[in-house]
DNA sequence: CAACTTACAAAATTTGTTATTTGTAACTAT
DNA sequence: ATAGTTACAAATAACAAATTTTGTAAGTTG
Protein backbone atom coordinates (compact mmCIF):
# COMPACT_ATOMS: atom_id res chain seq x y z
CA UNK A 1 0.00 0.00 0.00
CA UNK A 2 2.48 2.76 -1.11
CA UNK A 3 1.85 6.52 -1.66
CA UNK A 4 4.48 7.14 -4.02
CA UNK A 5 3.41 4.37 -6.72
CA UNK A 6 6.01 1.88 -6.38
CA UNK A 7 6.88 -0.67 -3.90
CA UNK A 8 9.23 -0.77 -0.95
CA UNK A 9 11.88 -2.56 -2.71
CA UNK A 10 11.61 -0.19 -6.21
CA UNK A 11 11.18 3.11 -3.77
CA UNK A 12 14.59 1.72 -2.22
CA UNK A 13 15.99 1.12 -5.68
CA UNK A 14 15.42 4.72 -6.59
CA UNK A 15 16.75 6.29 -3.54
CA UNK A 16 19.94 4.43 -4.22
CA UNK A 17 20.33 5.03 -8.05
CA UNK A 18 19.48 9.17 -7.47
CA UNK A 19 22.12 8.83 -4.74
CA UNK A 20 24.55 7.90 -7.11
CA UNK A 21 23.56 10.40 -10.42
CA UNK A 22 23.60 13.21 -7.52
CA UNK A 23 27.23 11.71 -6.30
CA UNK A 24 28.31 11.83 -10.09
CA UNK A 25 27.06 15.23 -10.95
CA UNK A 26 27.99 17.13 -7.87
CA UNK A 27 30.46 15.17 -6.04
CA UNK A 28 29.85 12.97 -2.65
CA UNK A 29 30.35 15.26 0.01
CA UNK A 30 26.86 17.82 -2.39
CA UNK A 31 25.04 14.58 -1.73
CA UNK A 32 22.10 15.70 0.43
CA UNK A 33 19.09 13.68 1.91
CA UNK A 34 16.43 16.34 1.32
CA UNK A 35 17.80 16.75 -2.43
CA UNK A 36 17.61 12.98 -2.90
CA UNK A 37 13.72 13.33 -1.22
CA UNK A 38 12.73 16.14 -3.18
CA UNK A 39 13.72 14.20 -6.13
CA UNK A 40 11.78 11.50 -5.45
CA UNK A 41 8.84 13.20 -4.66
CA UNK A 42 9.10 12.08 -0.97
CA UNK A 43 10.26 14.01 2.23
CA UNK A 44 13.57 13.56 3.38
CA UNK A 45 12.31 11.31 6.67
CA UNK A 46 10.54 8.91 4.57
CA UNK A 47 14.31 8.03 3.93
CA UNK A 48 14.47 6.43 6.78
CA UNK A 49 11.77 4.15 6.65
CA UNK A 50 14.74 2.37 4.02
CA UNK A 51 18.13 3.30 5.73
CA UNK A 52 18.84 3.49 9.21
CA UNK A 53 21.13 6.78 8.42
CA UNK A 54 23.04 8.71 5.42
CA UNK A 55 26.16 6.32 6.09
CA UNK A 56 24.04 3.11 5.78
CA UNK A 57 22.27 5.05 2.21
CA UNK A 58 26.18 5.55 1.32
CA UNK A 59 27.05 2.09 2.11
CA UNK A 60 24.35 0.67 0.06
CA UNK A 61 25.98 2.38 -2.62
CA UNK A 62 29.67 0.76 -2.42
CA UNK A 63 28.15 -2.09 -1.82
CA UNK A 64 26.53 -1.53 -5.59
CA UNK A 65 29.68 -0.68 -6.65
CA UNK A 66 31.20 -3.78 -4.89
CA UNK A 67 28.36 -6.21 -6.19
CA UNK A 68 28.87 -5.31 -9.48
CA UNK A 69 32.50 -6.14 -9.36
CA UNK A 70 31.47 -9.74 -7.49
CA UNK A 71 29.36 -10.27 -10.26
CA UNK A 72 31.74 -10.59 -12.58
CA UNK A 73 34.12 -12.67 -10.77
CA UNK A 74 31.90 -14.89 -10.65
CA UNK A 75 31.05 -14.80 -14.33
CA UNK A 76 34.43 -15.81 -14.61
CA UNK A 77 34.40 -18.99 -11.97
CA UNK A 78 31.51 -20.52 -14.11
CA UNK A 79 33.30 -19.50 -17.62
CA UNK A 80 32.54 -22.54 -19.47
CA UNK A 81 35.07 -21.98 -22.64
CA UNK A 82 38.00 -21.76 -20.16
CA UNK A 83 39.39 -25.27 -19.46
CA UNK A 84 42.44 -24.33 -18.62
CA UNK A 85 42.75 -23.77 -14.78
CA UNK A 86 45.54 -21.79 -14.01
CA UNK A 87 44.15 -19.60 -17.43
CA UNK A 88 40.71 -19.19 -15.43
CA UNK A 89 42.84 -18.20 -12.31
CA UNK A 90 44.60 -15.62 -14.68
CA UNK A 91 41.52 -14.41 -16.39
CA UNK A 92 39.92 -13.97 -13.15
CA UNK A 93 42.86 -11.65 -11.97
CA UNK A 94 42.89 -9.77 -15.28
CA UNK A 95 38.48 -9.31 -14.44
CA UNK A 96 39.17 -8.16 -10.95
CA UNK A 97 42.23 -5.68 -12.15
CA UNK A 98 39.97 -3.95 -15.37
CA UNK A 99 36.93 -3.74 -12.82
CA UNK A 100 38.78 -1.96 -10.48
CA UNK A 101 40.40 0.27 -12.83
CA UNK A 102 37.50 1.22 -14.53
CA UNK A 103 35.42 2.36 -11.42
CA UNK A 104 38.46 4.07 -10.52
CA UNK A 105 38.90 5.88 -13.58
CA UNK A 106 35.30 6.41 -15.05
CA UNK A 107 33.40 6.89 -11.77
CA UNK A 108 36.14 8.64 -9.37
CA UNK A 109 33.17 9.82 -7.84
CA UNK A 110 31.06 7.04 -6.26
CA UNK A 111 35.37 5.82 -5.80
CA UNK A 112 35.46 8.79 -3.46
CA UNK A 113 32.58 8.25 -1.90
CA UNK A 114 33.66 3.97 -1.43
CA UNK A 115 37.05 4.62 -0.51
CA UNK A 116 35.85 7.18 2.55
CA UNK A 117 33.93 5.11 3.98
CA UNK A 118 35.38 1.90 3.22
CA UNK A 119 37.08 1.32 6.42
CA UNK A 120 38.29 -2.71 6.14
CA UNK A 121 35.87 -3.59 9.38
CA UNK A 122 32.69 -2.49 7.11
CA UNK A 123 30.39 -5.74 6.83
CA UNK A 124 30.25 -5.30 2.97
CA UNK A 125 33.52 -5.11 2.28
CA UNK A 126 34.24 -8.25 4.19
CA UNK A 127 31.33 -10.49 2.13
CA UNK A 128 33.86 -9.00 -0.81
CA UNK A 129 36.94 -9.96 0.74
CA UNK A 130 35.34 -13.54 1.62
CA UNK A 131 33.62 -14.37 -1.72
CA UNK A 132 37.05 -13.52 -3.17
CA UNK A 133 38.69 -15.95 -1.08
CA UNK A 134 36.20 -18.56 -1.86
CA UNK A 135 36.32 -18.02 -5.80
CA UNK A 136 40.24 -17.81 -5.38
CA UNK A 137 40.17 -20.83 -2.83
CA UNK A 138 38.07 -22.62 -5.06
CA UNK A 139 39.92 -22.28 -8.12
CA UNK A 140 43.14 -22.95 -6.97
CA UNK A 141 41.67 -26.32 -5.36
CA UNK A 142 41.06 -26.91 -9.39
CA UNK A 143 44.65 -26.36 -10.50
CA UNK A 144 46.02 -28.37 -7.60
CA UNK A 145 43.38 -31.24 -8.72
CA UNK A 146 44.50 -30.88 -12.16
CA UNK A 147 48.51 -31.18 -10.92
CA UNK A 148 48.76 -27.89 -11.97
CA UNK A 149 49.77 -26.59 -8.25
CA UNK A 150 51.50 -27.50 -5.49
CA UNK A 151 50.60 -26.72 -2.05
CA UNK A 152 47.92 -25.79 0.59
CA UNK A 153 45.17 -24.39 -1.12
CA UNK A 154 44.64 -21.95 1.53
CA UNK A 155 48.73 -20.87 1.56
CA UNK A 156 48.77 -20.24 -2.21
CA UNK A 157 45.36 -18.10 -2.06
CA UNK A 158 47.23 -15.83 0.18
CA UNK A 159 50.44 -15.65 -1.75
CA UNK A 160 48.41 -15.11 -4.98
CA UNK A 161 46.13 -11.99 -3.39
CA UNK A 162 48.89 -10.38 -1.92
CA UNK A 163 51.35 -10.66 -4.43
CA UNK A 164 48.85 -8.89 -6.97
CA UNK A 165 47.22 -6.60 -4.37
CA UNK A 166 48.65 -3.42 -6.53
CA UNK A 167 46.54 -4.51 -9.40
CA UNK A 168 43.08 -4.78 -7.55
CA UNK A 169 43.49 -2.88 -4.11
CA UNK A 170 41.74 0.39 -4.91
CA UNK A 171 44.12 2.77 -3.70
CA UNK A 172 46.98 1.06 -5.56
CA UNK A 173 45.42 0.94 -8.63
CA UNK A 174 44.53 4.56 -8.49
CA UNK A 175 48.24 5.29 -8.04
CA UNK A 176 48.81 4.03 -11.56
CA UNK A 177 45.56 4.44 -12.97
CA UNK A 178 47.77 6.07 -15.71
CA UNK A 179 49.47 3.15 -17.14
CA UNK A 180 48.68 -0.31 -18.87
CA UNK A 181 49.39 -2.62 -16.26
CA UNK A 182 48.12 -6.31 -17.41
CA UNK A 183 51.28 -7.16 -19.02
CA UNK A 184 53.25 -6.70 -15.65
CA UNK A 185 50.33 -8.83 -13.72
CA UNK A 186 50.48 -11.78 -16.06
CA UNK A 187 54.32 -12.34 -15.73
CA UNK A 188 53.58 -11.70 -11.96
CA UNK A 189 50.67 -14.85 -12.24
CA UNK A 190 52.87 -16.63 -14.30
CA UNK A 191 56.32 -16.64 -12.20
CA UNK A 192 54.15 -17.58 -9.08
CA UNK A 193 52.37 -20.46 -11.75
CA UNK A 194 55.78 -21.88 -12.45
CA UNK A 195 57.11 -21.28 -8.58
CA UNK A 196 54.38 -23.41 -7.11
CA UNK A 197 54.88 -26.29 -9.59
CA UNK B 1 79.83 34.95 11.35
CA UNK B 2 76.60 33.58 13.00
CA UNK B 3 74.52 35.09 15.54
CA UNK B 4 73.04 32.04 17.06
CA UNK B 5 76.10 30.21 18.00
CA UNK B 6 75.67 27.51 15.31
CA UNK B 7 76.79 27.54 11.52
CA UNK B 8 74.42 27.56 9.30
CA UNK B 9 74.41 23.67 8.90
CA UNK B 10 73.82 23.28 12.88
CA UNK B 11 70.83 25.77 12.81
CA UNK B 12 69.89 24.09 9.73
CA UNK B 13 69.93 20.61 11.36
CA UNK B 14 68.41 21.88 14.64
CA UNK B 15 65.56 22.94 12.64
CA UNK B 16 65.33 19.97 11.24
CA UNK B 17 65.05 18.57 14.83
CA UNK B 18 63.04 20.51 16.29
CA UNK B 19 60.42 20.36 13.32
CA UNK B 20 60.09 16.71 14.06
CA UNK B 21 60.25 17.41 17.75
CA UNK B 22 57.16 19.43 17.43
CA UNK B 23 55.47 17.12 14.85
CA UNK B 24 55.86 14.41 17.60
CA UNK B 25 54.76 16.24 20.64
CA UNK B 26 51.54 18.11 19.17
CA UNK B 27 51.14 16.25 15.59
CA UNK B 28 52.00 18.01 12.47
CA UNK B 29 49.13 20.33 11.38
CA UNK B 30 50.05 22.45 14.66
CA UNK B 31 53.37 22.49 13.29
CA UNK B 32 54.35 26.40 13.16
CA UNK B 33 57.56 28.27 11.66
CA UNK B 34 56.68 30.67 14.58
CA UNK B 35 57.04 28.08 17.12
CA UNK B 36 60.17 26.19 15.97
CA UNK B 37 61.98 29.81 15.44
CA UNK B 38 60.85 30.51 19.04
CA UNK B 39 62.33 27.17 20.45
CA UNK B 40 65.77 27.94 18.79
CA UNK B 41 65.79 31.48 19.95
CA UNK B 42 65.14 33.24 16.45
CA UNK B 43 62.53 34.87 14.71
CA UNK B 44 60.40 32.88 11.98
CA UNK B 45 62.24 35.20 9.51
CA UNK B 46 65.73 33.51 9.97
CA UNK B 47 64.11 30.08 8.91
CA UNK B 48 63.64 31.12 5.57
CA UNK B 49 67.65 31.62 4.88
CA UNK B 50 67.39 27.57 5.18
CA UNK B 51 64.21 26.69 3.90
CA UNK B 52 62.52 27.85 0.80
CA UNK B 53 59.36 27.58 2.38
CA UNK B 54 56.99 25.40 5.17
CA UNK B 55 56.61 22.90 2.31
CA UNK B 56 60.73 22.52 1.68
CA UNK B 57 61.07 22.25 5.77
CA UNK B 58 58.68 19.41 5.69
CA UNK B 59 60.43 17.68 3.27
CA UNK B 60 63.33 17.63 4.59
CA UNK B 61 61.93 16.15 7.63
CA UNK B 62 60.36 13.14 5.29
CA UNK B 63 63.42 12.97 3.12
CA UNK B 64 65.28 12.18 6.45
CA UNK B 65 62.79 9.27 7.50
CA UNK B 66 63.74 8.26 3.87
CA UNK B 67 67.05 8.23 4.11
CA UNK B 68 67.32 6.41 7.50
CA UNK B 69 65.57 3.47 5.69
CA UNK B 70 68.30 3.77 2.99
CA UNK B 71 71.43 3.66 5.08
CA UNK B 72 69.76 0.32 6.44
CA UNK B 73 69.06 -0.94 2.87
CA UNK B 74 72.85 -0.45 1.44
CA UNK B 75 74.25 -2.15 4.74
CA UNK B 76 72.42 -5.05 3.86
CA UNK B 77 73.53 -5.03 0.06
CA UNK B 78 77.01 -4.40 1.45
CA UNK B 79 76.55 -6.91 4.33
CA UNK B 80 79.85 -9.40 3.62
CA UNK B 81 77.95 -12.45 6.39
CA UNK B 82 75.87 -13.04 3.38
CA UNK B 83 76.91 -15.86 0.78
CA UNK B 84 74.00 -16.49 -0.84
CA UNK B 85 72.69 -13.80 -3.42
CA UNK B 86 69.35 -15.09 -3.02
CA UNK B 87 69.21 -14.54 0.37
CA UNK B 88 71.03 -11.17 0.40
CA UNK B 89 67.67 -10.27 -1.79
CA UNK B 90 65.68 -11.74 0.71
CA UNK B 91 67.13 -9.99 3.60
CA UNK B 92 66.86 -6.56 1.50
CA UNK B 93 63.26 -7.24 1.38
CA UNK B 94 62.53 -7.87 5.16
CA UNK B 95 64.82 -4.90 6.45
CA UNK B 96 62.86 -2.71 3.76
CA UNK B 97 59.38 -3.95 5.50
CA UNK B 98 60.44 -3.98 9.01
CA UNK B 99 61.82 -0.18 8.64
CA UNK B 100 58.69 0.83 6.84
CA UNK B 101 56.84 -0.94 9.77
CA UNK B 102 58.92 0.98 12.57
CA UNK B 103 58.63 4.22 10.98
CA UNK B 104 54.97 4.07 10.72
CA UNK B 105 53.88 2.15 13.62
CA UNK B 106 56.35 4.28 16.07
CA UNK B 107 56.06 7.51 14.33
CA UNK B 108 52.85 7.89 13.29
CA UNK B 109 53.30 11.94 13.25
CA UNK B 110 56.36 11.42 11.38
CA UNK B 111 54.62 9.19 8.64
CA UNK B 112 51.46 11.01 8.39
CA UNK B 113 53.50 14.40 7.30
CA UNK B 114 55.35 12.20 5.15
CA UNK B 115 52.02 10.42 3.56
CA UNK B 116 50.82 13.81 3.02
CA UNK B 117 53.38 15.83 1.02
CA UNK B 118 54.91 12.40 -0.35
CA UNK B 119 53.77 12.41 -4.08
CA UNK B 120 55.37 10.28 -6.42
CA UNK B 121 56.58 13.00 -8.18
CA UNK B 122 58.51 14.77 -5.45
CA UNK B 123 62.35 14.78 -5.75
CA UNK B 124 63.25 12.87 -2.75
CA UNK B 125 60.57 10.02 -3.51
CA UNK B 126 61.91 9.98 -6.85
CA UNK B 127 65.92 9.49 -5.51
CA UNK B 128 64.56 6.82 -3.31
CA UNK B 129 62.74 5.13 -5.82
CA UNK B 130 65.50 5.14 -7.91
CA UNK B 131 68.13 4.08 -5.25
CA UNK B 132 65.99 1.09 -4.37
CA UNK B 133 65.61 0.15 -8.15
CA UNK B 134 69.31 0.62 -8.52
CA UNK B 135 70.15 -1.64 -5.58
CA UNK B 136 67.55 -4.02 -5.64
CA UNK B 137 69.23 -4.62 -9.77
CA UNK B 138 72.56 -4.98 -8.45
CA UNK B 139 71.14 -8.25 -6.53
CA UNK B 140 68.99 -9.50 -8.90
CA UNK B 141 72.02 -8.95 -11.05
CA UNK B 142 74.45 -10.92 -8.82
CA UNK B 143 71.67 -13.52 -8.62
CA UNK B 144 71.79 -13.91 -12.66
CA UNK B 145 75.61 -14.25 -12.99
CA UNK B 146 75.34 -17.06 -9.84
CA UNK B 147 72.89 -19.13 -12.28
CA UNK B 148 70.01 -18.60 -9.52
CA UNK B 149 67.55 -17.05 -12.02
CA UNK B 150 66.95 -16.78 -15.39
CA UNK B 151 65.56 -13.44 -17.13
CA UNK B 152 66.12 -10.07 -17.47
CA UNK B 153 67.22 -8.07 -14.73
CA UNK B 154 65.01 -5.32 -15.03
CA UNK B 155 62.07 -7.19 -15.26
CA UNK B 156 62.99 -9.43 -12.62
CA UNK B 157 63.15 -6.35 -10.28
CA UNK B 158 59.68 -5.09 -11.42
CA UNK B 159 58.27 -8.50 -10.54
CA UNK B 160 59.73 -8.36 -7.45
CA UNK B 161 59.12 -5.21 -6.51
CA UNK B 162 55.49 -5.39 -7.39
CA UNK B 163 54.60 -8.36 -5.57
CA UNK B 164 55.60 -7.32 -2.51
CA UNK B 165 54.52 -3.88 -2.36
CA UNK B 166 51.79 -4.51 0.62
CA UNK B 167 55.03 -4.71 2.48
CA UNK B 168 57.18 -1.83 1.47
CA UNK B 169 54.20 0.93 0.50
CA UNK B 170 53.96 2.98 3.44
CA UNK B 171 49.88 3.25 3.40
CA UNK B 172 49.65 -0.40 2.59
CA UNK B 173 51.97 -1.32 5.58
CA UNK B 174 50.16 0.87 7.89
CA UNK B 175 46.28 -1.02 6.43
CA UNK B 176 48.44 -4.50 8.40
CA UNK B 177 50.20 -3.06 11.02
CA UNK B 178 48.90 -5.49 13.64
CA UNK B 179 49.74 -8.46 11.91
CA UNK B 180 53.05 -10.41 11.73
CA UNK B 181 53.59 -10.67 7.84
CA UNK B 182 57.46 -11.47 6.95
CA UNK B 183 56.69 -15.30 6.86
CA UNK B 184 54.21 -14.34 3.90
CA UNK B 185 56.81 -11.93 2.40
CA UNK B 186 59.27 -14.56 2.57
CA UNK B 187 57.16 -17.24 1.37
CA UNK B 188 55.79 -15.19 -1.69
CA UNK B 189 59.82 -14.67 -2.86
CA UNK B 190 60.72 -18.08 -2.32
CA UNK B 191 57.62 -18.88 -4.53
CA UNK B 192 59.17 -16.00 -7.18
CA UNK B 193 62.84 -17.22 -6.84
CA UNK B 194 61.75 -20.67 -7.81
CA UNK B 195 59.66 -19.82 -10.79
CA UNK B 196 61.98 -17.37 -12.14
CA UNK B 197 65.12 -20.36 -12.12
C1' DC C 1 78.59 40.42 3.47
C1' DA C 2 76.70 36.67 6.24
C1' DA C 3 73.30 35.89 9.44
C1' DC C 4 70.17 37.58 11.12
C1' DT C 5 65.91 41.21 12.69
C1' DT C 6 62.10 44.32 11.82
C1' DA C 7 58.15 45.55 9.55
C1' DC C 8 54.58 44.52 6.73
C1' DA C 9 51.43 42.31 3.12
C1' DA C 10 49.21 37.99 1.75
C1' DA C 11 47.37 33.65 3.02
C1' DA C 12 45.53 30.52 6.17
C1' DT C 13 43.26 29.47 10.42
C1' DT C 14 40.15 30.32 14.15
C1' DT C 15 35.99 32.12 16.10
C1' DG C 16 31.33 33.41 16.43
C1' DT C 17 26.87 33.64 13.99
C1' DT C 18 23.35 32.08 11.02
C1' DA C 19 21.30 28.86 7.82
C1' DT C 20 20.79 24.21 6.31
C1' DT C 21 20.69 19.42 6.90
C1' DT C 22 20.02 15.34 9.55
C1' DG C 23 17.70 12.48 12.63
C1' DT C 24 13.50 11.43 15.72
C1' DA C 25 9.03 11.20 17.52
C1' DA C 26 4.41 11.87 17.32
C1' DC C 27 0.72 12.03 13.92
C1' DT C 28 -2.36 10.73 9.55
C1' DA C 29 -4.43 8.17 5.86
C1' DT C 30 -5.25 3.93 3.75
C1' DA D 1 -0.12 -2.19 10.43
C1' DT D 2 2.11 0.25 6.39
C1' DA D 3 3.90 4.01 4.22
C1' DG D 4 4.20 7.89 4.60
C1' DT D 5 3.89 13.32 6.69
C1' DT D 6 4.59 17.11 10.00
C1' DA D 7 7.00 19.32 13.37
C1' DC D 8 10.91 19.96 15.95
C1' DA D 9 15.68 19.31 18.17
C1' DA D 10 20.53 18.28 17.35
C1' DA D 11 24.33 18.26 14.33
C1' DT D 12 26.72 20.27 10.30
C1' DA D 13 27.86 23.45 7.04
C1' DA D 14 28.41 28.16 5.31
C1' DC D 15 29.82 32.60 5.89
C1' DA D 16 32.09 36.76 7.60
C1' DA D 17 35.14 39.09 10.93
C1' DA D 18 39.11 38.78 13.78
C1' DT D 19 43.40 36.70 14.58
C1' DT D 20 47.42 34.14 13.52
C1' DT D 21 50.77 32.41 10.54
C1' DT D 22 53.52 32.60 6.48
C1' DG D 23 56.36 34.68 3.24
C1' DT D 24 59.17 38.87 1.60
C1' DA D 25 61.76 42.97 1.32
C1' DA D 26 64.35 46.30 3.39
C1' DG D 27 67.30 47.23 7.27
C1' DT D 28 70.78 46.15 11.14
C1' DT D 29 74.80 44.20 13.33
C1' DG D 30 79.18 41.73 14.03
Amino acid sequence: MPKTGLTQEQLKERVIEQTIERMRKFGYEKVRLSDIAKDLGVTHAALYGHFADKAALFDAVSERWINDIDRQLTDVCDDRTISNSLERITRWFVVLHRAKREKVQYDPEIFRAFNMSAQIEKEFVQRHLALMETQLTSLVQRAIDDGLMNGEAHTIVKILFTATIEFHFPTMVLERIGEEREHLLEQILSTIYKGLK
